[in-house]
DNA sequence: CTTCTTAGGGTACGGTCCGTACCGTAAATC
DNA sequence: GATTTACGGTACGGACCGTACCCTAAGAAG
């Protein structure tokens, strides 16, 4: 029998891809052990080589299915604040956004791991969104802070999380740019 | 045989009761149905008679352990606001906190009735603490509105969520009423 | 007081999924 | 060619959830 047995980097790979296929059809909780062993042509004993648990299996397959958001510059603090906020709206609204809800309810100590050196959460789009509000005058200073310039996203992620909402309406991004973010950054 | 069997609200508050021992003793993944039927002395039968599924009797009887919080009132703007905020923090970083947040995680949709009218969110806390310096001439009348006047609160719940973190440094509490909350709402 | 209905108690079970243990064998290494 | 390592197959223990029965006490109806 030509059994042609994969190792290594290559079974880590059909791995990784089997179990990032499940979770963009199933979601996270549909990421079963069992299925992505099956999926990826080999055994749970491969999987837990690698990975110690369910979490940190979904984590690493949810990272292949991110990608990064493209900065926008429409030359104004305010356009350029919601739509960064769209962005990060449209991300946590959709699968994508739920897998990551999902994963970070299940193992929140592994998510920071996401937010390390090189992260994703964005905050370096904000201050140099924000950087260059100040170059313009449009914004103070004393703003360029990371708990100051990350304040919508931190509004919009607690809006998805405190109220279990699949959805944040546009409203409630206009809102937090308008009544929040503006009065707390111009000048 | 002296079966003298309960029933009615007498059953239900044994199960309550038990369930609540549950919660305070092993937290939310340690609440199991069977445990708890077996504590409170009945069987399971009698708990999805009244509950349908684990979350639900999980928040009822998260519901009997948590209790409300007295507003502070020390005539100044920022150290109200810092004393609510820490009254948050510590609920948050409490046993109790951990169990609310793993309830939020597990059901995020039963949560939304912990925010109906009678809420417990809070909002209406900081709103009478922001009228009263609004009064006194300290903050802006603008920001007496909900998104505005709980963006502390917001922003410290994001802190625990996304990073996980069991427990957030007092620093970073000061760090969001003066760089965030203070400029915000000062005229 | 008798009969009927409702709600508890006991128990067992199906089903799902995680994580682990063995065992034989292909692939890499020596 | 001999030895070690890593796969593949499979089975299993264990935890829980939620449901289904069957029997009986408590309360209601007559």
């Amino acid at each position: 029998m030509a059994d042609t047995r994969r190792r290594g980097a290559e079974l880590e790979e059909a791995i990784l891809s089997a179990a990032a296929d499940e979770l963009r059809e199933a979601g996270y909780p549909g990421l079963t052990m069992d299925r992505v062993a099956r999926r990826a042509g080999t055994n749970k004993n491969a999987i837990y080589r690698r990975w110690p648990n369910r979490a940190a299996l979904g984590l690493a397959a949810y990272r292949r299915l991110a990608s990064a958001v493209r900065p926008p510059d429409t030359g104004a603090l305010a356009t350029d604040a919601l739509e960064l906020l769209r962005a990060a709206n449209r991300h946590w609204s959709s699968p994508l956004g739920e897998i990551l809800r999902a994963l970070l309810a299940d193992a929140p100590e592994l998510m920071a791991e996401l937010r390390g050196p090189g992260n994703d959460d964005g905050s370096d789009l904000w201050l140099a969104m924000l950087a260059r509000a100040v170059a313009r005058g449009e914004a103070r200073p004393e703003a360029l802070h990371p708990r100051v310039a990350t304040v919508p996203v931190a509004l919009l992620r607690n809006e998805y999380i405190a109220r279990g909402a699949p959805h944040v309406p546009d409203e409630v991004l206009t809102e937090i740019i308008d009544l929040v973010y503006l009065p707390l950054v111009r000048r």
